[in-house]
DNA sequence: AAATCACTAAACCATATGGTTGACTATTTC
DNA sequence: GAAATAGTCAACCATATGGTTTAGTGATTT
């Protein structure tokens, strides 16, 4: 991880956790889609989706261009990338602490310590 | 991905999305810890603390084990790697993506379609 | 048995969230 | 230029969240 704001990781996790969120971003991964695309398939309101794509936005997960008045979104795998990387750091670690157990496991039986 | 379900995820990737969450699990990386351990660092009380721990438990990030009256918690990566294998969902799909815009190019340039 | 320790439970509070509706702006179409 | 379209903005509401404090439970220590 290179040099991450914890609050950036916040608004990143706080974006996934939502389920319409991630099926936002499920259809921007077929390709670019205006907000009225992007909110025909819900039953709520387009009001309600603009703010979740206004999260996604804030999220850096979620590109957005202006092309006259409608507005063309497209997904950023930069920030996915960033949180995969976060969750990657405490699953290596653990992994690392697993590595550390075997090799304890394998000089503990091999030559067995009696003190300090 | 397997069969997860989507609340699942919701409940994961909440848990990830507090500062304080982020860094019990960062301890627990280290090893196992008792409740006041993790809540020493923290300004909060220790029953805030407490209910961080109950929201990483129940995203299934920390499991708990009793002993007389301390609660021993370690982290659990499985839950981790269901949450970087939905990030890959979506990454994979726009690396995908690529591909096919690479392809396309490709085939583009070396024999140029003329209708259809 | 009394006191302490490690922790949970519950009530409370301010603020955030996810949704609604109605009004507004800017672009396009007729 | 009037009407329709694509979207935002703002006010509002019920509920969730993250913290507090006080009280309670069960294990350990003295």
């Amino acid at each position: 991880m290179v040099n991450i704001l914890s609050s950036d990781l916040d608004n990143l996790f706080y974006a996934l956790s939502d389920p319409t969120r991630r099926q936002i971003l499920k259809m921007l991964n077929e390709g670019t889609h205006t907000i009225g695309e992007l909110s025909d398939p819900f039953k709520m309101s387009l009001q309600a989706i603009s703010k979740h794509i206004k999260i996604l936005e804030s999220a850096k997960l979620l590109n957005r261009k202006k092309l006259g008045r409608i507005h063309e979104c497209t997904i950023n795998p930069e920030a996915l990338k960033i949180a995969e990387e976060c969750i990657q750091f405490y699953t290596q670690f653990w992994n690392n602490q697993l590595d550390v157990f075997a090799a304890n496991l394998e000089s503990k039986n091999k030559s067995p310590k009696r003190s300090k």
